[in-house]
DNA sequence: CGTGGAAATTGATATAAATCAAATTCGCTT
DNA sequence: AAGCGAATTTGATTTATATCAATTTCCACG
């Protein structure tokens, strides 16, 4: 039933039987409905977590404006990075935006494993580094493009957030407001 | 003389004398002057380097405007992140911005690393969520700010880049132009 | 030192996108 | 299936910032 996150790990760094089973038993299996909330803007974000299926974003706000920074769907790891690597409360928020189920570990649990299995640090690092890239990638396009380029560009690499999330929280994930991109649409 | 990336290393996760005698066999010097290239697009970025002394910035080209991707100063950790996690050929340059003095060891040295002293992963997985950190604020306040708040968040969060780098590469990695930073400053 | 080219400033104008304001469509819930 | 609130679209206007165009200032180098 982890299939998958398993599948994922022993890609980057076969793991053991210990691990593997070890991890097994500590994993906990969560739905969340649509528009439930995984992480509050103010907790810390305790638990780290595998999405098997369905997608949530994650947002912070200013004045009243929720701003996505990010989708994460089938196959991610989720985390509020700041409040999760230094255990403190953030400003992030993280919303299911379809029904989903996910696995997670909390933080200290993570840790353990790291000292318990120090071959898993591999899959941490490797993980973080995929991430920071798709993170430094996104800041590419934020500077650089016109709003028009940016969808394109959200177009082209992540058609399925495009598909299946709604058209505000893609414009604030964009940077742009919902007007701009409804008439970027039907521009096309 | 390396001493400010062995403390570094050793806060992060104490280094067995076997890792340190490893990694200082190892370790390149380098001094980059003012100007010089320190990697190059379309090159591969295949070392990872330690800042002990000077500033850098990376960059990447849209028509012929350079945009600065970020600016690196002492006790950074540099790389090209994309091009370096891959090893493939990336659009970005590296020069440095001051005289400057790195220490660096090879992609295939660090994996090498990774396997012979497995603890050696810590320090990578933790070093790479920093700058993931990093990333994701920028993005944050990229995304949510005017320009002018940009510029002050960087004024409150990164001042020695303000004191140190031109006016126009802060620009670009502002995501504005340099007029419309000169302006911003001439209001303050 | 003095000078030539790069960097920064300043000004005038253009423009992409934001904002404000309805109107319309969509999608739950009963 | 109807109705209601949320999401999206569309329109009019404003605004922040880009762009184009000169100066002016700053340094690095001879």
């Amino acid at each position: 039933m982890n299939d998958a996150l398993f599948t994922l790990l022993n890609s980057i760094s076969p793991m053991s039987a210990g691990l593997t089973a070890h991890l097994s038993s500590v994993l906990v299996s969560r739905e969340i409905a649509r528009n439930e909330v995984l992480l509050k803007r103010g907790q810390v974000c305790s638990h780290i977590y595998f999405v098997e299926r369905g997608m949530l974003h994650c947002f912070y706000e200013r004045n009243d404006v929720k701003i996505t920074a990010w989708f994460m769907q089938e196959n991610d790891v989720i985390i509020s990075a700041k409040s999760f690597f230094l255990q403190i409360p953030g400003e992030e928020s993280i919303v299911a935006l379809e029904d989903t189920v996910v696995h997670g570990i909390s933080f200290q649990e993570l840790q353990d494993i790291y000292v318990m299995f120090p071959e898993f640090n591999v899959a941490g690092r490797v993980l973080t580094s995929k991430y920071y890239m798709q993170s430094e990638e996104r800041l590419y396009y934020l500077r650089r493009e016109r709003a028009r380029d940016r969808y394109l560009f959200l177009l082209n690499t992540q058609p399925e957030i495009v598909r299946r999330a709604p058209l505000k929280h893609i414009a604030s994930y964009l940077g742009i407001t919902m007007e701009t991109l409804s008439r970027i649409r039907s521009s096309m």
